[in-house]
DNA sequence: TGGCGCCCCTAACGAACGTTCGGTAGGGTC
DNA sequence: GACCCTACCGAACGTTCGTTAGGGGCGCCA
């Protein structure tokens, strides 16, 4: 098995090459448009150099999805350190914004899993939802506290506004440029939406 | 070009069920992610013989997302006779669950278009875009109604507005099960998030 | 009854797919 | 100088891909 056993030593950044690669072509045409061999020449390897690092395609894709996942994660932790104490309304626009950030800051990868996970092949899929069920839970609990506290509406469905808010955060991947608009304005304009509706 | 020159001449219904058959499959699978020999086997008949129907694989596709632009244009179309007059909040309810009726109720046209024409191949995608935009074109407009009769707050990006909402719609597809949920209910949710937000 | 068009078939094509194999250049270790 | 390990290569494997060629059965109309 010529995976390496410990991803950080990667001293010419080629496993992440791969990684960064196959996450672009997974955005642009799907899992299973993705072919070896374009993910080789974009690295600039052989289709048959990529197993010396993966021991198989799903195996790149699998990785490819669990760092979206983890970019996710992290970019989550570090919204609510920064906004611990503050204001209900505070705290929900920072893991918008956080969201946001995963989906066009940080690399490629939490915009492939948002947008392929749910055409990849079963194996890969199983593999990665106990990550993506933490990421949600994490939402879940936050919101079901702010029901909790009497700050949502009375009988708001928080399971389906939540996913609503899901829908309109990672579908701006299919619209929004990040090198034309202003990511803070997106992030405020969802928050608003989702806070206080477009009526007048 | 063994393609049939009027689709209504279909007697054995083989053309639509091609179509419904290569649907399914983009919904499960993405574009790339669809064969012939899958497509025709579900309808029962050999991969050869799709080209009786059809010139290309692309071309089925294309025909695909064009019928599932046509259901949502038809189920909008009823949705604006329907409320003719009404007051906003309820055109708006009524388009929301016309969009929703359009995922959900006629055939799965709708649900591999939104889902999967991103990825399809671009000359696929500039044949359809026409008719998308067209069906855009007719949110904007009933939005920017709204917004020019004072009905959305002051400030509200329509544009961005629009596109969230569509976001909240679409990705319904992902995790909604039309079997076991109520589509009012959900439309209902959506309408109300949209037009009031969550906040008590 | 003969022919014709519709609908589908079998067979096959070249290309591309994921994957495996044996090998090698280069650097570090004893 | 012998040995090993890492990182990559060219070549080939069997399979599946979209597509094409050619043919046959069946219903309809002359």
């Amino acid at each position: 098995m010529p995976v390496l056993a410990d991803p950080s030593i990667d001293q010419h950044g080629v496993r992440r090459r791969i990684l960064d690669s196959t996450a672009e072509l997974i955005i642009e045409h799907g899992v299973a448009g993705v072919a070896q061999r374009q993910i080789a020449e974009r690295v600039g390897i052989r289709a048959a150099s990529l197993y010396h690092h993966f021991a198989s395609q799903n195996e790149i894709v699998e990785a490819v999805f669990r760092r979206g996942i983890d970019v996710m994660e992290h970019a989550w932790d570090e919204a609510a350190e920064r906004t611990r104490g503050a204001s209900p309304r505070t705290r929900l626009a920072a893991h918008i914004r956080a969201h946001l950030s995963a989906l066009f800051d940080h690399g490629p990868y939490t915009a492939a899993h948002v947008t392929a996970f749910r055409t990849a092949p079963a194996t890969v899929r199983e593999a990665v939802v106990p990550m993506r069920d933490a990421y949600e839970a994490r939402w879940a609990a936050f919101l079901g506290e702010l029901a909790a506290d009497g700050e949502l509406a009375d009988g708001t469905p928080v399971g389906l506004s939540r996913l609503a808010l899901f829908g309109a955060m990672n579908t701006t991947v299919e619209w929004f440029d990040a090198d034309r608009g202003n990511l803070d304005e997106l992030a405020d304009t969802i928050t608003h939406q989702f806070w206080n509706g477009v009526a007048a």
